[in-house]
RNA sequence: GUGGAUGUAGCUCAGUUGGUUAGAGCGCCGGUCUGUGGAUCCGGAGGUCGGGGGUUCAAAUCCCCUCAUCCACCCCA
């Protein structure tokens, strides 16, 4: 029996390396995205004063965000987006050039209860513009939400988008006020996808309140739809008629999708009248990207314009809009899907020792190749060659040299790959270009191996 | 937070109406192989049956409590 027994808090994770090669060659990727963007990273800190963190994200929002005292009795809490620090980050440094573009990746915290790819603690990857109110950069975070997915080999997403004003008319429309009302509406009509027409109209008549007329509007609005977003965006102009911000939205729409095509988003973002998003700072723009292979799964994806969050933290307000991957679902997802190739290792060669009187000539070897830019891994101990080769099959590590009497004598080594099974032996001199050329060349397949 | 299901070896599970030392497959370790992995065959290690309490001559099995996990609702990255 242990001392202490070996245990996790609910919903936190461990990521072992199998895991966690993978995921940080993910977020490489989309390092690599957010900076051909133009983007600089910024790190803030874990924990945050309380009243800078709470009421930002809506009721819900503040039942999970943990909290506690420090020593000092200040009131802190761990954060709970990337979003709400930056603001605050802007409201802090008066001396920012605008417009100020930003990635950050890091953990946040939700006390949420976890369930499928839910957590309570999960890596964001924000990448925001804060600073101009152009819709250009709303395009550009839709951009850069595209480029990561297609950088990680992604082909089943798809990014929704929509306009909170949109919906801010809608309820105009119907009579709604914003707020708790307003939001329980929007959040029924987000379940649509799952539940037939019949339901929603139950739901929207007994738990939302809607008189059957306005049931009938929110149907209306909804069934909106053309061949074409231009077409759609029509229509809802005239549903919207007279109501101001529902056609400020659409307009704002309008403006966005018609920089689609030079963009070269047209075909994963589509306009989706039914998304609403959860965060109560968001103004303008929102979009949600999901894996179109794992419906339900959940957003994988979130962002949009939030014009009035940094003046909550200074005099003026600083428009921003910005978008978040959420890496840990989207990992979690694609290894639902089989889509993750685990790797538990990033050895690419690995020198075994024959005896001991080999060890020294390894050690030099595999310093040597370490110079030369390759990753290499030595045995920790002359075992059996059969142990060393079945231990660095199993870590999935590509190449195995062996240096025996043999080989040394005439200056070479053995080069297996255990890939495939082939064996050469090879001059010591260019030997790390020779490893380097058979670690690019194309894998043969796996059955000519067996 | 609400409802439902499940907890037996590292993993996936079996375990008959409560009855002696709780099993299998995979994995792991060793051997077959004195310089070569993924195959075969042989052998081996590994389990307070989630935890606590109760009923009983006897509990993995029945009852109560508790914890954990999974699914749906909810919410979202």
């Amino acid at each position: 029996m242990p001392d202490v027994q070996p245990r996790l808090l609910k919903g936190f994770r461990d990521y072992l390396p199998e895991v966690q090669l993978p995921k940080e060659r993910m977020l490489s990727r989309i390092v690599a995205v957010f900076e051909s963007f133009g983007f600089a990273p910024l790190q803030t800190p874990a924990l945050e004063y309380a009243d800078i963190l709470s009421g930002k994200c809506g009721e819900e929002g503040d039942k999970l965000l943990y909290r506690f005292e420090d020593h000092g009795g200040r009131g802190v809490a761990l954060r709970y987006d990337l979003t709400v620090p930056l603001a605050r980050v802007l409201g802090q440094y008066g001396n920012l050039d605008t417009p100020f573009k930003r990635y950050q990746i890091g953990p946040v915290w939700r006390a949420e209860k976890p369930a499928r790819g839910r957590f309570r603690e999960f890596v964001q990857c924000d990448a925001d513009i804060a600073g101009t109110k152009s819709l250009l950069a709303d395009v550009e975070v839709l951009q850069v939400a595209c480029r990561c997915f297609e950088r990680l080999g992604i082909e089943g997403f798809r990014v929704r988008l929509s306009n909170r004003k949109v919906l801010s008319g809608l309820l105009v429309k119907i009579g709604v006020g914003e707020g708790p009302a307003g939001m329980g509406v929007i959040r029924t009509i987000d379940k649509m996808d799952k539940i037939d027409e019949d339901g929603i109209r139950k739901i929207l008549r007994d738990e939302n309140g809607l008189e059957s007329s306005a049931v009938d509007d929110v149907f209306a609005f909804t069934g909106l739809g053309g061949d074409s977003a231009a077409d759609t965006l029509n229509e809802l102009d005239a549903y919207f008629g007279d109501i101001e911000v529902g056609r400020a939205g659409v307009a704002e729409l309008r403006e966005v999708t018609g920089y689609f095509e030079p963009a070269g988003i047209a075909s994963r973002v589509s306009l989706d009248l039914s998304l609403a998003r959860g965060m109560d700072y968001y103004t303008g723009t929102i979009a949600e990207g999901v894996l179109t292979d794992l419906p339900g799964f959940g957003s994988v994806l979130g962002g949009g314009r939030y014009d009035e969050l940094v003046g909550l933290f200074r005099g003026q307000s600083i428009p921003a809009v910005g978008i978040s991957v959420g890496v840990d679902r989207l990992l979690a997802g694609l290894q639902e899907l089989e889509l993750v190739d685990s790797v538990s290792t990033p050895t690419e060669v690995y020198v075994t020792l024959f005896d001991g009187d080999s060890i020294a000539e390894a050690m030099r070897l595999s310093s040597e190749l370490r110079a030369e830019g390759l990753r290499v891994e030595m045995a920790p101990e002359p075992v059996k060659l059969g142990k060393q080769l079945r231990f660095a099959d199993r870590k999935g590590i590509p190449l195995v040299l062996v240096a025996g009497p043999d080989e040394r004598e005439q200056g070479k080594v053995a080069v297996k790959d255990l890939r495939h099974g082939s064996q050469e032996t090879v001059a010591l001199s260019g030997l790390a270009a020779e490893l380097r050329r058979r670690l690019d060349a194309p894998v043969e397949s796996e059955a000519a191996s067996r």
